[in-house]
RNA sequence: GGGCGGUUAGCUCAGCUGGCUAGAGCGCCACGUUGACAUCGUGGAGGUCGUUGGUUCAAGUCCAAUACCGCCCACCA
């Protein structure tokens, strides 16, 4: 069947076009890359989306961008890679299967056992993995699909393996005591990057201890406050300043200091707060005084309940200005007191379980919940009278983000990465900019948190990710040490580089209280390298038993940029495309997983894993709150597309990145029902449904939870914000529609410079210009800014001038084929700019196309590829760009509009003809003749006349321009009175800008200090501009006449 | 408490190294549909560029202070 231009649609069909022609690239290999010695390679990788969840608006963003640079860089000619994959998200994807298994089958993880629980995770993973992956496909992602890995596969698990062995062997992996962030639900420690404070209503207890023996003219009790009563049955101790009066001093003062610099509105209150704190601890000073000197004489204190002896000591950690001055020290169970126990050689007593209930350590209070144990222990304190207060308070509450519970300190058997020559290599990289990072203000948050060099905790109490390879066992003697070691050098096929062995002294390092609680002398821990090696049996009958932990999730997510390209393995991969160009991510994870990633890629491979790592914007809803699936105000990505089109959506995403800030995204709802669209609300988010306040009838959303609530229609939830987008789409498809409709008989051959004509010329400059702008912007990842260029190209200038330009040239035999090869060459190259960008509808285009020109060009003609992402990117000949021309062109359009103004405010009907004509001087007579046809064509207006020596018509509406004057003859036409009152108008505007000008030269400093060329460029505007307020005056003075 | 962003039209945002009359999209007003596009066309209204000071011949742009909004980090028993 012949094909007809005249029946492609007049809107594109995104819905059908998509999976096709994703579909064919797939087919065609298009995506896949192989190492290739001839080609330059570019890579990226992705960062690992979880396998636990849909597609969110910020993925929808993030791999938009990749997509772009990857799909520029293929067309520029790179051997481009972008390796995709999932992560296997350890605490998260494990705690979602949890969830499910508890909800529909009441069983805990305990039930079903290690094997079995991770069994099931994978199910989970196979499912939610091609999910994921499929949402990233409708994006039109080109990702090497061939490739696709997942962080805990065998080769991420090789990969794991020998870094964790390497580290090892290097002394930098240690196990330790250490309080930990302890999340009792999912009974796991978690990361101090994975707990968020939040405010939460509590109480502030005040509790009395008895002093043990006072002597006569000593306190009975000292007063000690706390919002965890039930950590008291852990107090080793209660520390008082070790100098109070010195502490209060230096409060005061800062107090004071404060109030000098507050605003005059704060100081009164601030003075009260002063005044108060003062009058407060002057009371209490002697008190303090004398427990410092009880402390310093060792006096002891009783631990009510528990009746235990506690030593009063002296740390500063004790604030004088707060409560009593005295605070408890419960060291197994909160983060400062656990630094003054070291401080003070406290003992340290851990009171919990791993699931949150009390042990054997807290006496009669064994078994309660720390909850039960908190309305337990304030009650027996109150009937002990030892209760002094109850104050109701707002308390920041250290929470984990996973499971949303309050976080539990706990010592805990923890192992660690030594950060600090790690650290400071990923310091050294960005500091002398092998890894640069976009926007650079990011650097300063990157070397911040590395600087501080913090030991990285590496395991997890999960059974979801890779298991610690390191087996242990506990030697009560030195003897026994030395025979374990004996035992693992012994073993059967025994390496050195295959095994490492460290010594871990017991903490306890005094040795009778050492015998006394039962601990071993040492630890020895064996680190295998190779996975599933014949030693691990061995050890394991030897007596030593395999850690149970696994590690965290970012141990694997470092090695991502080598361990996907094949590493340890000397792969072919690993040579061409490490290290990788650009790395495209979120700011959230900067320090999480970027500066681990350049950590482990110096380490691994002695080389950074990325170049450039741009970190895009944050989408923020219409409220400026961040989207999640909590709040429920998310935008689904998905519903973009399915409405509006995977490349409005992308066009969208890329239309918002700026390199200054996050971005709003007003959000609404569509109804099923009415199609009402209506925005979203703090209110109406909330719910699982939503009720239309047009048709007044609920449907249900992306973030509907009850079946009750799934039951109803769906409805969409958008942005409007896209819409500007898919309008841009739809002018492109149908100007590359009527190109098509105009491109019959279309006959391919070179085009020559002396067949163009002006408009030929001007969009060839502006085309060659804009490809320029377009890669450079990318490159530099400014991609709102390639996005607005190409927005402006398409439709100001390609559409409305030289699309419109072309309407007369295609009716004329004569130059209908010089026309229709312009068209097809120009459309050609803006698809092909736009195609990184909105892929599918440069595709489809470029198809159709295809019918009517397969062959094409300028200098050369050559038959297009079969598929637009395999065509060359645009490189224009520079020697295109003509100045001239452009001004010459901006001459006619401010021509243009003017004439469009005069009948728009002449209220003249649009097909009426009209007739004008032009004074001006002679060398922009010969710029303004050639374009005389396009005014009748593209203003219904006929150029009479135009020189230096016009005389107006005798009725007419002017318009006065930087050296030319425009007069439209209105015999019998004008509205006398809008011609004046526009007249009056820019007259007073005129007479304005005289007045700025003309101070402005009046200026001597001025004059005398400003480059020549602005003050030149002053004078001539102040000339062109009365030359132009002459012509309104005597516009106005002849209509003065008609009135 | 420390750090970083933002504040420009009713809304969402551009505005690079300071220099002609501060821009865009949406929304608003007026007019317009026998063939590319009403997801459109033409024209218009709408801004003391958060505030105050400073540098400069010249400040939306540079500097300082300040207010408000947001984010990150560290945090009070």
């Amino acid at each position: 069947m012949p094909f007809n231009p005249d029946q492609i649609p007049s809107r594109f069909d995104f819905q059908a076009a998509q999976s096709r022609l994703y579909q064919n690239w797939l087919k065609q290999g298009y995506f896949h890359a192989e190492p290739d010695p001839q080609r330059e390679p570019f890579t990226i990788v992705i960062p690992p989306p979880n396998v636990t969840g849909a597609l969110h608006l910020g993925h929808a963003l993030n791999n938009t961008l990749q997509d772009i640079m990857i799909r520029m860089k293929r067309m520029q000619g790179f051997n481009a890679l972008w390796m995709p994959g999932t992560d296997h998200a350890g605490i998260a994807t494990q705690a979602v299967v949890e969830k499910r298994l508890r909800e529909e089958e009441g069983k805990t993880r305990h039930d079903l056992g290690r094997e079995a629980l991770v069994e099931r995770i994978w199910d989970w993973k196979q499912q939610y993995e091609k999910r994921i992956l499929g949402q990233l496909q409708q994006l039109g992602c080109s990702c090497d699909w061939d490739r696709t890995r997942f962080t805990l596969d065998e080769n991420c698990a090789t990969a794991v393996r020998f870094t964790f062995h390497d580290l090892f062997d290097k002394q930098l992996i240690y196990r330790g005591k250490r309080l930990v962030n302890w999340d009792t639900f999912l009974q796991t420690a978690v990361s101090d990057d994975e707990v968020v404070s939040r405010t939460v209503q509590g109480h502030f207890w005040h509790f009395r201890y008895p002093v043990i023996d006072p002597l006569p003219g000593e306190p009975e009790y000292v007063q000690v406050a706390t919002t965890r009563p039930e950590t008291m049955l852990g107090d080793t101790g209660v520390a008082v300043h070790p100098d109070p009066e010195g502490a209060l001093l230096k409060f005061t003062a800062e107090l004071e200091d404060k109030i000098a610099k507050a605003n005059p509105a704060d100081v009164e209150t601030l003075k009260t707060e002063l005044d108060a704190t003062k009058s407060r601890v002057s009371a209490m000073l002697p008190k303090l005084l004398q427990l410092k000197a009880m402390a310093d004489d060792g006096r002891t204190i009783r631990l009510p309940l528990m009746d235990r002896e506690i030593p009063l000591v002296t740390d500063s950690w004790a604030k004088p200005e707060l409560g009593s001055g005295c605070v408890k020290i419960t060291p197994a169970h909160d983060p400062n007191d656990y630094e003054v126990a070291k401080r003070c050689e406290l003992p340290m007593i851990n009171i919990m379980n791993t699931d949150g209930t009390l042990n054997a350590e807290a006496g009669t209070y064994q078994n309660l919940t720390m909850k039960q144990a908190r309305k337990q222990v304030v009650a027996d304190l109150e009937q002990l009278g030892l209760l002094d207060e109850t104050e109701d308070r707002q308390i920041e509450l250290p929470h984990s983000d996973r499971s949303k519970t309050p976080i539990e300190p706990f010592l805990a058997d923890q192992w660690f990465i030594r950060m600090d020559s790690l650290a400071q290599s990923a310091m050294d990289a960005v500091s002398d900019h092998r890894v640069r990072i976009t926007p650079s203000r990011y650097e300063k948050g990157y070397l911040d948190w590395l600087a501080e060099k913090r030991d990285w905790p590496v395991s997890r109490q999960l059974w979801w990710g890779h298991q610690i390879p390191v087996w242990s066992l506990p030697c009560p003697t030195e003897q026994d040490c030395e025979t374990a070691r004996q035992t693992v050098l012994a073993l059967d096929g025994y390496d050195e580089s295959e095994v490492s062995i460290q010594t871990e002294p017991c903490h306890e390092t005094d040795e009778s209280k050492r015998t006394q609680l039962g601990l071993p002398l040492a630890t020895i821990h064996v680190c295998i390298k190779q996975e599933g090696s014949p030693l691990e049996d061995q050890l394991v009958a030897a007596g030593f038993q395999r850690e149970e932990d696994v590690l965290d999730t970012w141990f694997s997510s470092a090695l991502w940029p080598h361990s996907t390209l094949g590493w340890p393995r000397p792969t072919p991969e690993l040579n061409t495309f490490y290290p990788t160009n650009v790395l495209i991510t979120s700011r959230d994870i900067i320090t999480l997983w970027v500066a681990r990633m350049v950590l482990a890629g110096l380490n691994n491979m002695g080389e950074v894993p990325f170049h450039r790592v741009f970190i895009h914007p944050k989408i923020l809803d219409g409220y400026g709150e961040t989207m999640s699936k909590s709040k429920g105000n998310g935008i689904d990505p998905l519903d973009v597309i399915d409405k509006l089109g995977a490349d409005a959506l992308r066009f969208g995403m890329a239309d918002l990145t700026t390199e200054t800030q996050d971005v709003r995204m007003p959000v609404q709802f569509e109804c099923p029902h009415c199609e009402h669209s209506f925005d979203q609300t703090k209110k109406n988010r909330e719910l699982g449904r939503v009720d239309c306040p047009k048709c007044k009838q609920p449907f249900s959303t992306q973030w509907s939870k009850t079946e009750e609530d799934l039951s109803l229609p769906r409805g969409l939830v958008l942005s409007e914000r896209f819409e500007r987008a898919r309008n841009f789409i739809n002018k492109l498809w149908n100007a590359s529609r009527f190109a098509m409709m105009n491109l019959e008989g279309y006959q391919a051959t070179t085009i020559t410079p002396e067949q163009l004509t002006v408009e030929d010329r001007w969009i060839l400059s502006r085309l060659t210009t804009v490809s320029q702008n377009v890669s450079q912007s990318l490159e530099q990842f400014r991609y709102a800014d390639a996005t607005r260029e190409l927005y402006e190209f398409a439709w100001n200038e390609f559409c409305s001038f030289y699309v419109e330009m072309l309407k007369d040239r295609f009716a004329d035999e004569q130059q209908r084929p010089h026309a229709q090869r312009m068209m097809a060459f120009t459309l050609d190259c803006l698809l092909r700019l736009l195609h990184p960008i909105t892929p599918f509808i440069t595709e489809e285009i470029w198809l159709l196309l295809a019918n009517l020109c397969p062959e094409r060009g300028f200098d050369t003609v050559q038959k297009a590829t079969d598929s637009i992402m395999v065509a060359d990117w645009p490189e224009l000949n520079p020697a295109w760009q003509d100045n001239e021309i452009e001004q010459q062109f901006s001459l006619f359009q401010s021509t243009l509009a003017a004439l469009r103004e005069i009948r728009s405010r002449q209220n003249l009907a649009p097909k009426k003809q009209i007739r004008f004509s032009i004074r001006c001087h002679s060398e922009l007579t010969d710029l303004i003749k050639p374009m005389g046809l396009f005014f009748s064509s593209m203003a219904a207006a006929d150029l009479e006349e135009i020189s230096d020596q016009v005389t107006p018509p005798k009725i007419n509406a002017t318009v006065a321009l930087p050296n030319m004057e425009i007069f439209v003859d209105l015999a019998g036409l004008i509205d006398v009175a809008a011609e004046s009152k526009r007249l009056e108008k820019e007259q007073a505007r005129l007479l304005g800008m005289i007045a700025g000008k003309e101070k402005q030269l009046a200026n001597e400093k001025f004059v005398n200090n400003a480059k020549p060329e602005v003050v030149a460029q002053a004078q001539a505007s102040l000339a062109q501009i009365r030359e132009q307020l002459k012509t309104v005056a005597e516009a106005l003075s002849d209509l003065e006449t008609l009135k």
